[in-house]
DNA sequence: GCAATTTGTGCAAACGTTTGTATCTTTGTC
DNA sequence: GACAAAGATACAAACGTTTGCACAAATTGC
C-alpha cells in the first residue's frame, strides 16, 4: 500500500504537502497540486482512512441502527439515506437490534468506538427511552431519530405523518359508500399507532359518523382474523387497519365467511408490505413513503438540522380491496 | 474520552502494561491484571478502535456485501452470519450493490481502505467475472462468496444444492400423483436455475417420467400467468416453479381459469419468500436455508478455510398448493 | 551461591495521516 | 533596492494503540 510519505519522496516535497494537495486545500500552488496528484495516481495511492480518521477523529462513515432490516420499511428508509450520504461522499454502516434493547447499546457503542460522523435509528420495541442513547452518543455525534423517536433526545427527528394518513384512509372508505367502519388500531404504546386511531376518529367525526368496533391490539393476521369476524358480527362494512398482515387476516377470515370484498366489505391496510399488490384481492394500504423518510433523514443529517420534526405524507395506494366503485383498475 | 495512558498515570504504570493487561496478554502479573481492569472500569475506559486498528492493521469488522438488503435471502443471510460474527467479537458492515457492478467496486474499496478483516459476498447481477474483486482485495483480505460464487477466485464458496432440492420438489409432485409435470425455470445465465432445471428433469427421469413443459424466462409473476396458461392447454397438472413469484402468477392465472389447487393442480415454488405462507391457498415452496448459508459463510471465514465449497441442502416446505393428499396441514 | 532461566515492565518506535506554526520564496509597493 | 505582505512549503507534533526489544527482578537448577 503506497502512502503520502511515498508520494512526497517520489516528488521530492513533504508528506503535508501532499496531504493538503490531496485534501483541496488552498495553500497548495495549482502546479504542485496537479503533479502530486499525476503522482498519487500513477503510484495507485488510496488513502488509508483508518490514519485519517484517527487523526481527524472521526470517519465518514454514518451508523444507521434499525430494528431489522428485512422489513420493507426499514430496508427502503436505508436504500433512501443511503443514496443520500453516498451522493455527500459517505458511507454507511447498518445495524440490525432485532428489536432488542441490549443489540441497541451494543450498536451505538460499536458506532461510537468507530468515531462514526452520525447515527440515525429507529428504536427496538424493547427501548423504553433514550437515556441509554444519549449517554454513549455524548453530544458529540449528531443524531437523527425516525419513525419511532423518543422525543426527549434531541436532534433532528423525521416521522410519518399518520394522523393525516389514517384520516385519509378513513375518508377514502367513507367515499366509497361504506358506513360501519371500524378499525384495527395496533399496540398504543407506540405512537404512531396512537395517532392512526386519531386520525381514523377525526375523518369518522368530521363525515358526522360513529367509530363502529375499535380493535386495540397487536398487528398481525391472527388477530386479524378475529376482530374481523366481531366486526361482522356486529355489522361492520369496513376496517381500517393499522397494518398490512392484520388487514390479511381480515380479508382471509370473510372470505372464508363468504363475504365479498370489496362489495360487501372494504378493507384498507397500512404499510404498503409487498405482499399486498399480489394478494387477490389486492389490498388497498397506506404506504409509507419509507423512501422519502430515509432521504430526509440523511439531509437533516448533512444539514446538521438540530431538534426540528420533519412530518412526512403518508399515500393512499387504493387497489381492490376497498375499490367498490371501481374507479380504476390497480 | 479515557485513554490508556490515562489509566497507566493512574496506577504509576506505563501504557504498554495497559494494553497488554487489556488484551490478555500472558506477560502481565494477574494481580496488575485486575488493577488494570478496575480501574479501566472505574474510569470508563474503552479502547479507540480506530488507533487499535491504525496499529494493528486491521479492524474487527466483516464486510457483506449483498445485491439488495431487502430480498428475504439476502437479510436472512445476513442475520446469520451476524450472529456468528458477533459471538466471535466481530462487526458487521453492509453494503448493497442494488445489482450494480459500480457499487459492488465501490463497496470493496471501501471496506478495504477501512481494513476489514474479511469480506463476504454474493455479487451483483452485471457482475460478469470476478476480476475486480481480486484486484481489490489482493491476497490481504480473506474472501467468502455465496450464493452467486465465480469458481475463478479464491477463498471459500457456499451454495445452495440446488439440484438436490429440485429434485425433491419435483418427486414430492410425483408422489402426489401428479403425472404431466412442467416446470418454469428461470434464466439460464445463473447456475443456480441451470442446476434446478437438471434436479427436475433427474426426478422425472427417474420415475420414468418425461418433462411436460419448460418454460425457460425470468422469474416474475407475469411470466408465469402466461405459462401457466400455456402448460394447462398443453395438460399438465402440475408445474415446479424455480421462483415463487412465477409461481404466484401461475396460481392466480389457473384460479381465474376455475382451476382448482391442489385438486386439479399442483404448484411448488422456490426461496420461500414471506407471501408464500400467507396466500390462499397457500404456496408450497422449496424453502433457500437462508441463515444457514450465512452462518456457513461466517464459519468459513472465521476458521480460514480455503477455497472449500460448502452446499446447503434446500427444504422442502409442503404447503397447500401441492398437498393434494393432505398429509398434514401447515 | 552463582549462572541460567523465567517473569514482569518499561522504552520507544511505529501505524499514516492531519494541522499549527515556522520558515522560506516570491511578489508588490514606494 | 529595501521592506512588507502574501504565498507556498517544511517541520514536527499529535491522534491512541500495539509490540519488539531491552532490562530488571524473581525464580530455578546445579
Amino acid at each position: 500500500m503506497v502512502t503520502i510519505t511515498e508520494i512526497a519522496e517520489a516528488l521530492g516535497i513533504t508528506p503535508s504537502t501532499v496531504s493538503r494537495a490531496l485534501n483541496g486545500s488552498p495553500r497548495v500552488k495549482p502546479s504542485t497540486r496537479e503533479a502530486v496528484e499525476k503522482m498519487a495516481a500513477e503510484m495507485g495511492y488510496e488513502r488509508n482512512v483508518v490514519a485519517s480518521n484517527l487523526r481527524r477523529g472521526r470517519s465518514d462513515i454514518v451508523g444507521i441502527i434499525v430494528p431489522r432490516i428485512n422489513r420493507e420499511f426499514f430496508s427502503s428508509v436505508i436504500g433512501g439515506a443511503e443514496k443520500v450520504l453516498n451522493e455527500a461522499g459517505l458511507s454507511v454502516l447498518i445495524c440490525q437490534t432485532l428489536e432488542r434493547f441490549d443489540a441497541e447499546v451494543r450498536a451505538l457503542r460499536t458506532l461510537r468506538n468507530n468515531r462514526v460522523s452520525g447515527v440515525i435509528l429507529s428504536h427496538a420495541i424493547e427501548s423504553r427511552d433514550g437515556s441509554h442513547v444519549a449517554e454513549i452518543l455524548g453530544d458529540q455525534i449528531p443524531l437523527v431519530q425516525f419513525d419511532r423517536v423518543f422525543s426527549e433526545l434531541p436532534g433532528a427527528k423525521v416521522v410519518n405523518d399518520n394522523f393525516q394518513g389514517a384520516y385519509a384512509a378513513t375518508k377514502h372508505l367513507i367515499e366509497q359508500g361504506y358506513r360501519r367502519i371500524g378499525t384495527l388500531a395496533g399496540y398504543m404504546t407506540s405512537e404512531a399507532y396512537v395517532q392512526r386511531l386519531e386520525g381514523y376518529r377525526a375523518a369518522l367525526a368530521d363525515a358526522s359518523l360513529e367509530p363502529a368496533a375499535e380493535f386495540v391490539d397487536t398487528i398481525i393476521p391472527e388477530t386479524g382474523r378475529e376482530a374481523a369476524l366481531q366486526a361482522l358480527a356486529a355489522g361492520c362494512d369496513a376496517l381500517y387497519s393499522a397494518g398490512d398482515f392484520s388487514a390479511l387476516g381480515a380479508i382471509q377470515a370473510l372470505q372464508e365467511k363468504g363475504v365479498r370484498i370489496p362489495e360487501d366489505f372494504g378493507i384498507v391496510g397500512t404499510a404498503n408490505e409487498s405482499f399486498t399488490a399480489l394478494m387477490s384481492p389486492s389490498l388497498s394500504s397506506l404506504a409509507l413513503k419509507a423512501s422519502d423518510i430515509g432521504r430526509a433523514a440523511a439531509r437533516a443529517f448533512l444539514d446538521g438540522a438540530s431538534d426540528g420534526e420533519t412530518v412526512i405524507p403518508m399515500e393512499l395506494i387504493i387497489r381492490q380491496s376497498s375499490n367498490k366503485n371501481n374507479l380504476w383498475q390497480k
